[in-house]
DNA sequence: ATCTATTTTTAGTTTTGTCTAAATTTAATT
DNA sequence: AATTAAATTTAGACAAAACTAAAAATAGAT
């Protein structure tokens, strides 16, 4: 018993603020042994470098990132397992807002950011059986399955893409509210077949056709758009 | 914007733990106006006294409770209302997790715990639509409505009713999870109809017919159930 | 190789929420 | 009214997570 206590403290008792590190540090890309700066991690966060430091010695001494003084930080096996366990939490229960709540894409990650610190094993298996194992969130970014595994999918940067090249419209890179919002209004969901009619070279804009209509869309637009490849 | 932060701050932004005191002054009769000890508080809550009369000075300084040194602690009408919004919270993700999650009545106080703490009102209010406006949540207790009122039912408990009366079970006092596992065990529901047969002088048991089958139960069980009369 | 700008860490504080130990107030008893 | 026991508060300390300011290390440019 007290044995066992000392293992949950140890390995998984996390707080929300650790979870949180673990998550940005993952996100970008100290997942794969990438060592990420403190200053990247504090911008991210909206925290000072000083803070980072802090956090990466507590999060070193707990086994999930190696750190080395003024070398950067990474997350170890341990530490990418549990960011993709909160990572899978975030998600899931964004779809759920969405799915079953009838929230909106640009209202579900800020109730995300606190309902993915709950803990409760039981609790999010339950509610990914209850939306039936969904593989994407509703910004079309992969939901990590229960053993941490990522099924990444063929996407490309619509601004990527070849005149008179069709494809899904799958994702956005920026899951900001206004561009969110810009979408929903322009009628660009996720499902949308788009036509790369023309690009033009002046300002890199792009000349589409999606659900029968045709539009001109900005380079920015569509730098911010994920494709599936779809002829 | 400023004023608008510094209204949030004042009267919303409340901490977990400042949470958890309202909470438990009013689930001490704290709500009534009436004065709750700090020991009593610092019991229920497992923590020390000193620690209560701290957390006081703090909740008297927002205006949320009525605290005079040494001579207890009530919640004011803003502490009250408060408090029974999170025990809306509460008691409706306990609903939710029985009802859509097929959780059993002693798995979801720990979670509800956990999930009552989330800021979002409209997060809850679909939840509270999802679930067609419960009234009770899984062990019986009332659910408040969104503007704070109470739909307090005609109950008794069971040891108090009378020979030869009839009563619908609805509603647990002790909810531990060992008192509810046995009531599981016993194949006692709420729903289930009780009529009292026999009530024995001695260790004040009592004999009992339900759903067809005659038993009998202890003075201890008895005095935690509640019963709807039903005459 | 040295200087300099940038990055990162350290040292010392702050806030929140807890604790222990000591002091104080209240309540109960003689 | 004085004494004693119990309840409560104060004072001082600590851990977590943040901050500021100063020191140290690194990297880039001469
Ligand atoms: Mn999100
Ligand atoms: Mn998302
Ligand atoms: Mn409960
Ligand atoms: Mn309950």
């Amino acid at each position: 018993m007290l044995n066992k206590n000392v293992f949950l403290e140890k390995y998984f008792l996390m707080t929300r603020s650790e979870e949180n590190y673990l998550k940005t540090i993952f996100h970008l890309g100290g997942g794969d042994s990438k060592s990420i700066t403190t200053n990247a991690i504090a911008e991210q966060m909206e925290t000072k470098p000083s803070s980072v430091t802090d956090m990466a010695k507590k999060l070193s001494e707990k086994g999930l990132v190696d750190y080395v003084r003024y070398q950067g930080i990474s997350l170890t096996d341990a530490g990418v397992k549990t960011a993709l366990s909160i990572i899978r939490k975030h998600r899931l229960w964004e779809v759920f807002l969405v799915e079953k709540l009838d929230f909106t894409w640009d209202e579900v990650h800020e109730v995300a950011e606190q309902l993915e610190h709950i803990k409760s094993e039981k609790l999010i298996d339950k509610i990914d059986e209850l939306l039936d194992f969904p593989k994407y969130d509703p910004h079309g970014d992969p939901i990590p399955t229960k053993d941490g595994k990522f099924q990444e999918r063929d996407e490309k940067l619509l601004s990527e893409m070849p005149i008179n090249s069709k494809g899904i419209c799958v994702g956005v890179k920026d899951s900001s509210v206004p561009f969110l919002k810009f979408l929903d209004k322009n009628k660009i969901a996720l499902g949308n077949t788009i036509t790369i009619m023309d690009k033009e070279d002046f300002d890199h804009s792009l000349r589409i056709r999606m659900e029968g209509k045709e539009m001109r869309i900005s380079h920015q637009i569509a730098s911010n758009l994920y494709v599936k490849k779809n002829d």
